[in-house]
DNA sequence: CATGAATGAGAGTTCATTCAT
DNA sequence: GATGAATGAACTCTCATTCAT
């Protein structure tokens, strides 16, 4: 009754990428553990030796794919050798970019979150599952407001600097966000744009729509 | 062994009011037949006297809701008295006022989508079952199309009478869409800001992003 | 997907009885939904139509079980034609009796009575599953009290008319019920002695100890 | 990848203790190798390397639970120096304090006999294993029968001896035991009454019970 | 000896769906 | 039309057990 002896063993970050790619296909609720499990040649019990729960699991993919992009973005915004126009180009770019390639999590997380904010962690956990969960939770959250923080910056800095026109800056920011995560949803590969063709149009919009 | 006996008995569009209300509480996954029969004091059983199918009746709301918007922002469009930066305006208004205010379809649509296009309708179904769900599909998809070629006139109607600049018509309208889907993500009700003011912020982004 | 239609229904009742048979040979863990499903030609799950709950089936098989006896014995108790010595005698044998015979639930309360007192309800369970069962769970408790609190009286009442001698009530009552208790353990049908005959010598064993 | 550095490796013994202390807390069911391996800072695979099998490490300390008691009552029973009476007392006061006191197997033999009673070792064992079982089971059970055998002893010889009235030895045996297993049911540490003081009231009710 | 990784078997539970009444 | 009872399929999760290292 055990098996998967010599063949190199499958690591947590190997699980990780798997189900974000079954995520990516199937959704949160679609997804199930024997799916994921069959990804990495794996059955749905084994999983468990790596991750006490599918809650944590999938919040895990999450936090990952978002720690990923935030940590591009934050390079660009802290050069201080780019002007904020230009910052805002490229973060639109990077933010794009993560939802047509095949960057972990990004299609995810466009349809995902709600599942995050609503949901109880899964009931008849030990309080260790649940602690851990959420601290999974804590720690997704707050990459989440650091990426949106590190867009507001920009805009906030372009505002001071005259390089944008004063305007609510957490309603811009969140429209920015939305317009480019809705790309995950409709962009289709070998379609008639490529995905930065599509940012470059996007990002163009919103420069505009920022001009003093 | 019948109840129901003084009210007087549910007809097909109360169920689907009932299932709107709980697709936009629950999500698609999240939603089960006995969550919408209890909405109308019915047993799941009863609802298969009206909808031959659970894919079939969320379709039919998803439909029914997109109808519904799409119905009002036509008028506007169609309205010869406009400008195309004052339509688009508007239907920026109407489109998000759908997000914030309950329209149920409205913040369904945005989660929800994915789950059709992807969907084999379920396995093990009488051919005529699948007919009326394909024939559901593709009337979704339809009123989809026309609900975003409603934008695309407007866009493309404004580039053509100078109004706007040039641009990627498709992209500039998923764009818009995608920024106002996003809204029933994230706004709150009783937040700093209303739906209104919301809706105010990023119209006059896009028509600034739009102009020539 | 749906079958026994004819074949006259199954009803709470039924299961319960069901459920006390299986539980009597396997012991609560030992039981599974399915066991109990199969005794009565159900699939498992069925039995979720009647009984919210594993753990709430299992505490209604045991109330069930006590309140019968309870019921009995508190006749019994009741008869003001009886001395108590009597009493105890006839006690003593209708507990016996419930042990030996087949009656529900009599031979599962020696051991599952620790699986109530220490288990919080199973996780991941509705509020008002919870409830249910908490209210299961009082009730269950409620009839154990009442249960020994019956022998109590005997005894304490017998010391008072002086056909006892003084004694600690409810040590020497626990000690009644778990010599009674015990004999489920070790009684085999068709044994050198009858449940009867060891009823007889129990209760002639404790009358004697509670000689003046 | 061997671990436990400095601390001396664990033995059997060491194993036993461990899930004796893990049965009495959890019930048979209740107990998962892994909580015993923790118990000892050891991964449940390691248990494997002492004993082939869950069941067999259990019933190995059922085993030597009783086996101590057995120890301890046999040199009561055989002082010559003491009437059977006396013998009585000081062997209920035995087997009541390895209820009350932490003494593992006690309390666990009142539960957990049944496993052992009815179960077939688990299927897909090697014969060996098997082997290995019977041989505990059989041996398990030879202790008991000396144990039940020692409380026969004393009641059989103080009938001879006039001290006690004629009775049906094994059923009078069973009923004491009984009662006293049951000890370990509802004592509670801390309660009103120190086990001492139980095991008196009780080694008096069954002397009494028994006088001629 | 000890461990980490893996597994098969099964448990409880949920849910869309069916059908006789 | 409506319901209660029933079901198959699927899902998450647990656990004893094995084996290469």
């Amino acid at each position: 009754m055990a098996r998967k002896p010599a063949e190199q063993a499958v690591s947590r970050e190997d699980i990780l990428h798997a189900a974000a790619e079954v995520l990516r296909r199937n959704g949160y609720e679609g997804t199930t553990m024997k799916d994921i499990a069959a990804q990495v040649n794996l059955t749905a019990a084994s999983l468990y030796h790596h991750f006490e729960n599918k809650d944590v699991l999938l919040l895990a993919v999450l936090e990952l794919g978002l720690r990923y992009v935030a940590r591009e973005i934050e390079s660009i915004v802290n050069d201080s050798s780019l002007t904020n126009v230009e910052k805002l180009r490229r973060i639109v770019h990077i933010h794009i970019a993560n939802q047509t390639e095949n960057r972990p999590a990004g299609v995810a997380m466009v349809y995902e979150v709600r599942h995050i904010v609503a949901q109880q962690p899964r009931g008849g956990l030990s309080d260790e599952t649940i602690a851990e969960y959420n601290a999974r939770r804590a720690s997704f959250f707050a990459e989440r407001r650091r990426f949106e923080a590190l867009f507001q910056r920009v805009v906030r800095e372009g505002i001071a600097a005259g390089e944008f026109r004063p305007v609510d800056v957490p309603v811009v920011v969140k429209t920015i966000l939305g317009a480019n995560n809705w790309v995950s949803v409709w962009y289709s590969e070998g379609g008639r744009l490529s995905g930065e063709q599509i940012a470059e149009e996007i990002a163009e919009l919103f420069v505009r729509a920022l001009h003093p």
